[in-house]
DNA sequence: ACTAATTTGTCCGTATGTATG
DNA sequence: GCATACATACGGACAAATTAG
């Protein structure tokens, strides 16, 4: 019959446990967000590890942005508030590794921009509503003042409704793919030749979006937003992968 | 007027540095998965630096996926082709330091799988339809293996589903967050009382969503893979938080 | 199958610039 | 300004692991 089925013993690296157990005291609440940790001698007192085991361990945490170390600090490492750095930075790889097309990133934006409306639009307060119409006078008011500021004005407006939707999953991957589609395009939307007109369309499309959500009609302010997207975006998309996001429309 | 607009010169670690020139060579692609890297000591003369600093550096590429560095391999760390390893691990920090409900988590699925469902059924070819159908008979020889394989056959159609979406970002994320959702749950779909009805809904589900798929109706395969979606996990997700997973439905 | 050489993992000591009280 | 403790970075050392011959 069967015997124990044992699980082969990978060699763990000294800094490895360091990490899960620094790591499992920061996800499992005992050390919260501004608190310290030991100073790098204190710890390798505590796990009994070597000074440059611990500055690995470091290292890693550091690069998966729990904790922060300063030189000369005598408080010791800084645990963070959670940000989604790492998350953004590992997206941003795989966009370049991946070699991930424009394509792709505008459309993952609609997916995830539309939900967000969608669930906004049923899910929404009062106060949120109040918000996002704020949010749209304020990109009116910044279409004098120059692209960087619409810019701006334009991504306040879809971080309301992110929030709005109930879903920080959603918000936090909005917001990280919406930077890499920015970076993406930002010299080319600067050098578009009738900048003004199209905030004045991209307006337009939010207003209305935003009647639908106050009329309540979730999916057609999803697919309003779908189509709002495309129509700002399809420009620098390539025409032969424009089909692709033409497929997310009715 | 304005003077010159001087930047504050962050005080940017050695490590950093070596990091750097890494990446950049890696996801400029001078670098290729499979190669190697330098050994220790000759990126130290390299980079004029320590060796400390040099193994810093691979620390942290090695925690955000690039690299790979085995005790006593000659060749040098090896650089490694790209996988959604990084990503699936920040995201499941976000999702236990920010303290993500299920219900945020089957609501992202939901999201995503009818997106890639939807895209699927608009661009699929045909090859990629039997594939679909042949992950579905799948699951239906897997109904009497038990509910591990129900679960891997499952996976099965959903990653066919994913690929002919032709959206990697979309397929990836996918990945990710259901090998969560799952790991969350799994203890209570094993100890599910009438898993085998379970079992044979679902494939009912699965089925109606690739007939509508197959007769190019996308919207509609949409709309029926997320109340399936629902059904399956509603059970799961506190009463309260149901609502709005409902409000995906229409 | 065994040895030799090289590499990584880990440890220790030291020097230097920095932040705090 | 000063003293202290800290992180950063350097260099040397040894054991364990891997590969080549």
């Amino acid at each position: 019959m069967d015997g124990p089925r044992f699980e082969p013993v990978r060699a763990v690296r000294a800094y490895e446990r360091v990490v899960e157990q620094v790591e499992e005291a920061i996800e499992g609440g005992t050390l919260s967000p501004g608190q310290r940790l030991p100073s790098e001698r204190e710890l390798m007192v505590q796990f009994s590890v070597s000074r440059s085991t611990v500055r690995e361990a470091l290292r890693v945490l550091q690069a998966r942005g729990l904790v922060r170390s300063r030189p000369g600090d005598p408080n010791g490492a800084e645990v963070l508030p959670f940000s989604p750095a790492a998350l953004h930075k590992s997206m941003t790889t795989l966009a370049r590794v991946e070699e991930l097309s424009l394509a792709e990133l505008v459309q993952f934006r609609m997916v995830l921009d539309s939900s967000a409306i969608l669930l906004a639009a049923r899910l929404r307060t009062d106060a949120q509503l109040a918000d996002m119409e704020s949010a749209v006078a304020g990109m009116r008011a910044a279409v004098e003042a120059g692209h960087d500021a619409f810019g701006e004005a334009d991504v306040a407006f879809h971080d309301v409704v992110a929030r709005s939707s109930g879903n920080k999953l959603i918000q936090i991957c909005m917001d990280v793919v919406r930077s890499i589609v920015l970076k993406l395009i930002a010299e080319k939307i600067a050098d578009a030749p009738d900048r003004e007109a199209l905030m004045r369309q991209s307006i337009r499309h939010h207003e209305e979006v935003l009647a639908a959500m106050r009329a309540g009609d979730g999916p057609l302010a999803a697919r309003l937003s779908r189509k709002a997207m495309y129509d700002y975006y399809a420009g620098y998309v390539p025409a032969a992968e424009r089909s692709s996001l033409r497929a997310l429309l009715d």
